[in-house]
DNA sequence: TTGTAGGCGTTATCAA
DNA sequence: TTGATAACGCCTACAA
């Protein structure tokens, strides 16, 4: 039998539920039943358990209750890199979904490292969370990996990249369809030769994103070049790059498949004296609040990044809840942003002299115009 | 007496530490001495039991660990908003410290809010994180909450604000020495109106800006104007009423205490056919990468961010190593990064002419030029 | 060096 | 409705 704690009510240590139990004179059964409003607890013993709970400055310890139930209303949440301006907000819409059922989030930045991303997986795995939230890193996770991942049955939801190797459940953007629109409207605003500035084409949105831009191109009726489709790896330093690339072969129209590979672009084009939309057109992912305001106005395709996040949770939660609908890959539907960084406005006004200030974009359909 | 799980070693769930040792013939004593590898196991055990780990696929549950040893590893993190861009660094900071030290983090949004920040506060010491870092919202902690606070005994860390009711370890930046430095190189681009877009004033680094401000322009001679300074809530909705409020008293620079504030701003002032810095000087805070390659190109005061994160992890594990040492707030410097948006150049250009250029700002000290 | 048994703070089962 | 007691999975005196 549990012999309660000796004499004093506090010896240093937080109170249990045996320190309630024997202030209020109870058992422990009635303790946890009420902290939990259980079984119809008596009147008059409730109050008193309350009672005693308030006096000793009572809170469950939930390590001790996540052992006993196994489960710890925690989820796991492992993204590239949380400095990348994209994930904040998807970070956000996660933490919000999560916080709304009672679960917390605890973060890991894989750095889109096969490496690091098998470490967190295990250690999420053995601090018992609920229920993981996996922005793939590019390569295969290790086989005796995924085995164990599918022993202990903890469910995962892939946000923004699939990999159904590890499962089918899924929270993406149709990236697809963003650099189809992004590409056509470079075409529209009468860019012919248009340059893809890539993401890692192993990761699952890169390679939809290239071949969205691919048949835009040809329903635009332009050609392919191979030359114009430079990979980068979605961090500024290889948008940089890419820019010095690609410029020798006169692009006139680019679009570039994340915010941080954008600026390194922009950046080597201002050092190769080039300007936007003047002498390229240019359409970016992802968009921001401050994009409005500073010059070169970029026209971009956003992606619903909180929306992400919650979506994902959800499903997860869903799964952690044990449904056992079959596998989802929902793909939330992007926006088109039409700025300046296109050269639309540029190009109604070659057309159309006199026109330059107002942007006429018809037969857009959802898109937005800010 | 404990008695092992029935006959087969696998029920459906993961291998505990009793699978491992009847597996391996041997206590489980002799198990959790290989897992931690302690006391000296003689070579032959210790095979077998490692021989029967990789068979069982057996990872410890760190949750009965935590259990048993009072302590978590883990790390919560309560900051405003993960989504304002000044954040992710700061996070991204801890994390990596974090990971080092071999400690998890639990990140959770207060927005600011005090009735989110005390819930976010108990339900982590509920799940009993080995300490806790805090960016404190404007108010008061309920003082009950507090006195709980000492009596578990948690250590925590403020992270950018202070809040020496709580505890008075903390990592902040020379806030006042930052918006002085921003100040004075408004004045040296021959700014003599100044205005001030500043956080809010119950904030602790709001205020140490706003009196960096008000020295710097005692210090500049410049005469101070209370209706040039407009209290803010570091969200972008608040810089562009700012923006709106301010013009109307024309100041001839504006020194905005936030990035977020500084976008709503420049929106403003953009609704106003207004324009940096040829119609006024501005000087923000928090630097970003992209900042470099957008006009007007901003000039900025950088905050250390990713050592503020990792510098305050530091400190919190020392903490819960149980080190007594007298608290410290550890200030760390900020750097002034002259840009454009500031009219230096401009300044430069009217006093000599044909120097518009080639931006010469000597007597600056550590500033870098970019 | 190895094993035994009790404790960590809950929940949950089964009697009373 | 309540109470006693066994899990939950690990660590750790104390013994052997």
């Amino acid at each position: 039998m549990r012999v309660p704690r000796s004499g004093t009510k506090k010896n240093g240590k937080a109170a249990s539920i045996y320190d309630v139990a024997r202030e209020s004179r109870v058992s422990v059964f009635t303790v946890s039943a009420v902290i939990n409003n259980k079984s119809h607890v008596g009147k008059k013993l409730r109050a008193r358990v309350e009672e005693a709970i308030r006096k000793l400055n009572y809170r469950p310890n939930l390590i001790a209750r996540s052992l006993a139930q196994q489960r710890t209303h925690t989820i796991g949440m492992i993204v590239p890199d949380i400095a990348n301006p994209f994930f904040p907000m998807v970070v956000r819409g996660a933490e919000d979904a999560a916080q709304r059922h009672g679960y917390n989030l605890l973060l890991c930045n894989s750095d889109d490292t096969l490496d690091k991303e098998q470490n967190q997986i295990e250690l999420l795995l053995s601090k018992r969370v609920d229920g993981i939230l996996l922005t793939k890193a590019a390569g295969e996770l290790r086989p005796g990996l995924r085995q164990m991942i599918q022993e202990v049955n903890t469910p995962f939801v892939l946000v923004m990249r699939t990999y159904p190797k590890l499962t089918k459940d899924a929270v993406i953007s149709d990236d697809y369809q963003g650099a189809y629109d992004a590409v056509c409207h470079l075409a529209r605003s009468g860019r012919r030769r248009i340059a893809l500035v890539s993401g890692p084409l192993k990761v699952s949105n890169a390679m939809a994103r290239f071949q969205g831009f691919h048949d835009a191109l040809k329903a635009q009726g332009l050609r392919f070049e191979e030359k114009l489709v430079i990979e980068g790896d979605y961090r500024m330093e290889s948008g940089y790059r890419a820019g010095h690339a690609l410029f020798s072969h006169q692009p006139d129209g680019i679009y570039v498949a994340n915010y941080l590979m954008t600026v390194g672009f922009l950046k080597a084009a201002e050092e190769m004296g080039l300007s936007c939309p003047e002498d390229f057109g240019l359409v970016s992912f992802d968009d921001y609040p401050w994009l409005g305001v500073f010059r070169p106005k970029l026209t971009t395709v956003e992606l619903p990044k909180h929306q992400l996040g919650s979506a994902a949770v959800e499903l997860l939660i869903e799964r952690i809840g044990g449904s056992k609908k079959k596998a989802v890959v929902r793909k939330l539907q992007p926006e088109l942003r039409i700025r300046e960084s296109c050269g639309m406005a540029l190009h109604l006004s070659r057309a159309e002299p006199g026109n330059a200030v107002s942007v006429v974009a018809p037969h857009l359909g959802a898109a937005t115009i800010r």
